[in-house]
DNA sequence: TTCATTTGTAGAGAATACTCGGTGGTGAAA
DNA sequence: TTTCACCACCGAGTATTCTCTACAAATGAA
């Protein structure tokens, strides 16, 4: 039952999920991050909550600045 | 030399050669595939042109209607 | 060649991503 | 308590995605 909530949880969840984790793994705020790719504060904030599908262009520029590959914020 | 052109291959680029590669692979028509993923057909044609870059929501679909997963999509 | 299928492209409009300025809330440290 | 860093959220505006219609070029089979 466990599997099947994970397998359906929506690829903005998945993201969002990915993004928080692996920001807090490198200690980096939303403002940094935000900064850094040279997006704006509040967005990132509003992406953590799914509240928009980011574009996979803004998807590779939060990759880079994760020194992560961009595939990988996809994967459940 | 080969191998840094590829490596710095724009995010669009990557999605674009999965997307058609993967397409062919299924002997699918971009009609098809945008029918059954509810999406336009010229989008299909304009996202394999590198036009737009895609949110991860048109990813989704579109990888549902490949039987592959999202993040694949975006490999190099 | 001829016909059918598929694909490329252009333009206009609807929908949504993304920016920007501000307000307030939480928790930890002084 | 006060301060500070971080975060959630709210409009409103701009930029871009995505839809739709139309037409033309390419491709392949008969």
């Amino acid at each position: 039952m466990q599997v099947l909530l994970i397998l359906n949880m929506a690829i903005r969840e998945i993201f969002a999920r990915n993004l928080r984790q692996r920001r807090k793994e490198l200690g980096m705020s939303q403002e940094e991050l935000a900064h850094r790719a040279d997006l704006d504060r509040t967005y990132i904030s509003s992406i953590e909550h799914c509240k928009y599908g980011v574009t996979i262009d803004v998807l590779e520029r939060l990759a880079n600045e994760l020194n992560i590959d961009p595939a990988e914020l996809l994967v459940n």
